[in-house]
DNA sequence: GTCGGGAATGCGAACGATTGCAGAACCATG
DNA sequence: CATGGTTCTGCAATCGTTCGCATTCCCGAC
């Protein structure tokens, strides 16, 4: 049984294809009698009637599709703001295609060209390098893009993310309060943005406190993932290096360090404090649960989605790219304690 | 600049839209001699000609689009699968469109309507309930459709999970082996294929071994959450029944356990042994580490778009649906010992 | 010289919806 | 009753490709 269209509906209904699409689509439903479009709206339910997306887009040239596209879906960092910007999405009509660049750029380069030949209407991008050739093109190709966890330099696109700075802020008012002067910092690579900001800020932030700021007080990983993680903090221990607390650039490096203090038997908290960003799922089931910054990652999720949203029925937003800043929260758990004497 | 279209290739190459489309169509690329071919080839790559995949995807009725559908992105236990899964058909030319149902029936017909209406290649399910109209619907409708990690109770599609049963058995094997002769399932809820599955193969295994088989011997959780289980083992605690190892229905309901028994004061393992299910990433690193059972999500994800992507390009494969079941591996760590005397 | 038969290309109708434009129907007013 | 103005609906073109069919062309065989 092949699927009923527009035809179908309108012979049912006694009307031209014309009308019954005018009756259908809220936009211009108000060009149409009330009764007619009552009763075209009736014959389309009882026929289960379901526009076919790919003709529509055809004659609007609108795919109602939105990309996002993310360095690696297995980071637990992405699945909250994927879902809630699904959610958004979906619900206003569109559909979310979902791409995993594993961290590649050619990978995400082709899949970006496929993706726009495609006829997608817009793109969430979770894998701003700090400069970033891809987005440049994106941003001059007008296609509505929307930045989320990481930003570019050139601010040319809304962004999306987490108070970076102020979550730093806390973290290292935080160890002030409990005592630490010596926070060394264990900051994600600089072709990111959050890697270049959560340093920028936590260099601001001992400044400010007045704790110890050392050549070495910050030191950076070749990546955000446990293993860079690890050998940074080995480095740190073998540099003999004086510090009573570590801030980590997200949760995966600090975990990255817990294991490595306990390999060298070294107590965390009493000995040593840890920080880690993110509040990843879990984390707070680690032993002891991590202290960490948390980023409201639905919530990006959701304002990502709307801010895109915005854009594709409104055209452009304002004048220049939105940065928005969200609120983030310091998780106090067990990974903190007074500095040692 | 309006994007180049397969008209303006065909005038720049002197030719006939329908030469050029059968030209740059590999499938029918034959039926035009190699050097108009080659020509028309040349002048497409020259203007930068990309298919506009809408046009042709209303004529062909193809989308190139494959959906998966998931309850809970945010479920550790589907981003590798969905990874897998994109890898796979990202490279064959496929895009992929995610859904989550946030496990809501409704939402997820509603997803269902709208991808099919849009014209969706094939679809993979992650979502199937035992007894499940939905998938009843999809498997009349003849849209290539594959589940993974639940199946239906009717069997009537291809299906791609882990080895319950052999899962179930290590399981139980290695708790006999340590000593347990009380042994208690804390099942997921029976309308789903693993929570039927698992319970099914549990009893099996106790029967086998010899272990205790009383009536309280399965109890079952309303939810593979970690509230569903915790809520269960406190039941199970008040109940005073004896015993000295939990086999949960999944991780997270093993978590909900060990949080139990943390609160009560038992001591995991030398009190109570607990299994889990599915090895979600971090588990290892909970204190004690949870003993589970692995599952290969990634070769779960993989053989599941192949198979898809299999009955896409050549219709439906053999008789009868294939149901695939890949083998799992025990992980003994930190929460199972020998049976307290 | 005609004819049969491929091979290569042109032609034009789909696919299913949207939309500018024109015409019909209707009402009220002078 | 004619006129002007709304409001509603019909008509047909259009979006960019694909594909069945018809046509042309060319070669070799009788």
């Amino acid at each position: 049984m092949p699927p009923v269209k527009l035809v179908d509906v309108a012979r049912a209904a006694g009307v031209h294809p014309g009308t019954a699409s005018r009756a259908l689509n809220p936009e211009t439903a108000g060009q149409v009698n009330s009764d007619t479009r009552r009763r075209i709206a009736r014959v389309a339910k009882d026929l289960g009637y379901v526009p076919n997306t790919l003709a529509r887009g055809l004659r609007t040239s609108r795919s109602y599709v939105v990309a996002m596209v993310v360095p690696d879906i297995t980071n637990p960092l992405f699945p909250p703001m994927v879902r809630a910007a699904e959610q958004v999405l979906s619900d206003a009509g569109y559909t979310l295609v979902l791409t995993d660049t594993d961290n590649d750029d050619d990978t995400e380069r082709r899949q970006l060209e496929r993706l726009r030949a495609g006829g997608t209407d817009g793109f969430i991008m979770a894998t701003a390098r700090w400069d970033d050739p891809q987005l440049d093109a994106l941003a001059a190709s007008k296609v509505p893009t929307v930045l989320v966890n990481r930003n570019t330099g050139t601010h040319r696109l809304p962004y999306i993310g987490g108070d970076e700075r102020t979550g730093m802020r806390l973290a290292v008012e935080h160890l002030a309060a409990l005592g630490h002067t010596q926070v060394v910092y264990l900051s994600g690579p600089h072709d990111t943005s959050t890697g270049r900001e959560r340093s920028a800020a936590f260099r601001a932030a001992i400044r400010t406190l007045n704790l110890a700021a050392g050549r070495n007080q910050v030191r950076t990983c070749a990546a955000y993932t446990e293993v860079a993680g690890a050998e940074v903090a080995r480095k740190l221990l073998a540099s003999r290096q004086e510090f009573t607390a570590i801030i980590a650039g997200n949760d995966l490096i600090a975990m990255g360090v817990l294991s490595v203090l306990a390999e060298h038997g070294i107590k965390c908290p009493t000995e040593v404090s840890v920080i880690g960003f993110n509040d990843l799922t879990m984390v707070n089931r680690l032993t002891p649960p991590l202290t960490t910054v948390r980023l409201p990652l639905e919530r990006i999720g959701h304002l990502a989605a709307r801010t895109l949203l915005a854009e594709l029925e409104s055209g452009p937003q304002d004048a220049g790219a939105i940065q928005t800043l969200l609120g983030v929260e310091l998780m106090v758990r067990g990974t903190t304690a007074p500095a040692p004497k």
